[in-house]
Parts: structure tokens; sequence; C-alpha cells
DNA sequence: TAGATTGTTAATCGATTAACAATC
DNA sequence: TAGATTGTTAATCGATTAACAATC
């Protein structure tokens, strides 16, 4: 059975923090320390390894250095994750400026766009293509994952032309569901649903007939972050 | 019982397909075609609008605009959702240019940073003020969530900051998990995280044991998309 | 030994999907 | 009526959490 997804999100935040906390390979981390730093639960660690599988000290915990060994062999493409991002508006640029340049295992490995003044252009160190020379690209440079920032008008067709270039990950921050095939991965970004989601558990849902329900209440759906405070 | 986080952000993304596709208030709509809109499954649809407490018309399906009243009451606070952004890099400024302007359910109140030579300037039209003003902007021009986009380093303590001044909701850019209260809400949004769980994916996920397993299955696990090509 | 931790199974929880009676 | 759709319950699926024997 393959890996859930939800334990490579979490194995990906692990790995990063260990990094973040200096742990060397030879360091040795218990899976309710790596819990805490991840606001999350031990038994749930040990599974998350469980599953990458990887065997720790049964007194020690867990060798940090075979953890990201482990954690590297399952999520890392042999090169790295070549990156292509569509559409280089504001937000294209600031996601290239995020994981262009220091990133060790992220590479940008194409940027494009239709805008005629910005193709051939230098931005961020990465020059701009048109979007005609994509399949060339992707194919050449070897790109494994796509980030869609066009806008939503043209996210479909940019993601048709993906596909048949042969991207079969995308991260879309277009505001529109994109039609794939089966075979293709897409992971939405939502920032406007995000937000009025929030808004909405945070001030406390009110139930379907407008009574608002034990008051003082809370609803925790992080990600990761549990939240003893 | 509350309605369910996945519901509420459904709700949202059949809020915006409704628009979308240019539906008036006297318009009818049926699960399916909603269904189809987001490359979903009618039943859950059907579930979602029970959750939401709206009946539709047993062979005409549901009426547009009682929808839109519906979702908007549960999802919207009475004058919109007031947002503030924290930190003012590239990210930041294409978040503000995203939201800012144009939404008429979304409405940027602040920003802030530390930087004292993008302090007191208009970004995007916007005048960005220090952050020791937190407290009372928030309550004078009534926030309800924040967008972090500082630093990694900085997250913490600006999170801890924006708790001190009431706020409840918060979508984290920052690559770190953030500590809070179980009353705060934290959405955490993981680009470098999701680029690598999506390529991990998209090739096909190998086994605990470094076996490929079954070449050509595939995983679909898209927020919305179900996606029949 | 005593105490603490792993590895794994079972229990729980929540979300999605299927099914179908009611009914327009 | 016949056909299609809603509303809702039951079944399924997957993810999280609890529990605990094994063992260092």
């Amino acid at each position: 059975m393959p890996i859930p997804d939800k334990t490579l999100e979490r194995l990906s935040i692990y790995r990063r923090l260990l990094a973040l906390a200096r742990l060397g390979d030879d360091d040795m981390v218990f899976s309710h320390e790596l819990a805490d730093m991840a606001s999350g639960n031990a038994a749930q660690v040990r599974r998350d390894l469980m599953e990458l599988g990887v065997a720790g000290h049964r007194k020690l915990g867990y060798r940090v250095g075979h953890l990201n060994t482990e954690i590297g062999r399952v999520l890392d493409p042999p090169n790295g994750t070549g990156v292509v991002v569509l559409g280089v508006g504001n937000l294209g640029r600031a996601l290239l400026q995020h994981i262009g340049g220091e990133h060790e295992r992220l590479h940008v490995v194409g940027v494009f766009d239709t805008d005629p003044s910005k193709i051939g252009h230098i931005i961020h160190g990465y020059r701009c293509d048109s979007i005609n020379d994509l399949e060339a690209a992707v194919q050449a440079r070897g790109a494994d994952v796509a980030i869609i920032t066009t806008p939503a008008e043209a996210a479909q067709a940019v993601c048709d032309r993906l596909i048949a270039a042969g991207i079969r990950g995308i991260l879309n921050f277009a505001p529109t569901p994109l039609q794939v095939p089966d075979n293709v991965f897409v992971e939405q970004v939502d920032i406007e649903t995000a937000l009025e989601k929030i808004a909405c558990v945070a001030r406390g849902a009110p139930a379907r007939n407008g009574m608002l329900l034990h008051e003082g209440v809370v609803y925790r759906a992080q990600r990761m972050q549990g939240g003893a405070n």
C-alpha cells in the first residue's frame, strides 16, 4: 500500500523541523519530541515512521540521519524536484523568490508567460519563456511539477498544455477547479475560500438554524498544529 | 452540530462557481450540475446543502438566490471579512493585490511590517503601519482574520501579538508551525511541502520497501476536482 | 529490575459515497 | 403515470488516536 498523502506531508514537515532544530545525523530523536515540534501526537509520529519503514531504537528513539535519508528516498526525485512556474504576475514572482535560489531540493527549471513584454526578460534570476516553448522545456529540463499562477480564465488552457507536455502534478493558485484526467494530481490553493472558512470557524460556526451553539467551544482543525499552549 | 470544515470550504466554492456561471437569483440549479462544476459528486452537494439547511424543489433543484443568501449567512461576518496582512514582502504584496480592491466580501483593513522603510508608505493602495499599532487597529477597524507572510523566524512573535489583539483566525504562509491556544484556528499554507508531496504522488509513490507497485495506478486526492476528463 | 519507549493492532472519529424511499 | 430529483440514512472508506505487549 502506498504511503498516505497526509503522511507524506508530515514527513516533509518532520524533515524541515529536524533541520530547523539543527539536529545532526548522529543525533537521536524521540517520537514525542518530534510530535512536540510539529504540535502533533507521538502515536502519529510513530505510525508515520512505520509507514516510512524506519525502525527506531527501543530506548533511544530514532536516528536523525537515517530518518532524513529515508524521507528523502520517498519524497525526492533523483535530482530534486523540478518546478515550472506558469504566469509571472505578482504571485508568480513572489513564489519564484520564495522557492528560487536557496532551496537544495526544489529547483525552478522554467518560467512561462504569454505576455510579450515579459518573454525573454530575466525575473528573479530566471528567464521568462513563451508558453509555446513549454513542451520542449519540460522534457529537456526535467520538470516534475508545475505551479499555475495565471488568471482564472487562462488556467484550464495552461493546465491542458502542461498535461500534454507530460506534467502529472500541479499546484494551482488560480481560483478555478481544473479538469484533469485521473493520472494527474492537482492540489488547489484557494486563498479566498481559506479566508472565508477561517473567519467562519474562528468566530464559532453558527448552527444550521442560526442558533449559536455552546458559546466558547472551539474547533481545532489545523493541519499540523495540535495546539496545546 | 456545527457545519464541518470541509463543507464550509465547498460552500464557498459553490458560491463562486454559481457567480462564475452567471446564474441569477431566480435561476435553479440541480445538485448534479453543481457537482459537475465543482468536479464533485451530487450526493455530496445535497449533503452539504442539507448541512446548510436549504431545501430544494423535488423536481426543479435549488434556487440560486436562496443558496447564495444562506451560504452568505453562514460564511460571512456582518460587514464582510476584515483581513489584516502581516509582512509586506513579495508574497504579502502579491496577496494584497490578489484580495485587495475588487472583492466584495474580503476587505483588507490593515497592513503591517517592522521595516521602517515600509512603514507609512502606500502599497497597492494600503498604508503600511507599524506592528506596534496592531492591537489598536485590529479593534478599531474590525479585523476578523490575519494573513502571516513574515519570514519564518518572525512568525511566532507576530502570531502571539495577533492573538493578544483578539484575532482568532490565521492563515499562515510562513514555513513554521505556530503554537496557539485551542480557541485560535490556524490554517497553514506550506508551498514547499505541497510541492514535495505533489511530485511524490505524481510519479507514483514508491512502496515502503522501495518496490514500485502497480505501475500506472494513480492517486486522486484533489481537494474538489474529482477529475473525469 | 524498574522505567521508558517503540511497533503495531484495535478503537474511534470523521468524511465520503451509495442507496433508496418520498415526491414533484 | 413514468421519470427524475431531493432528503436522509446506512455503508464505506480513510485517518487519527488509544492502548498495550515487546523490549531495551
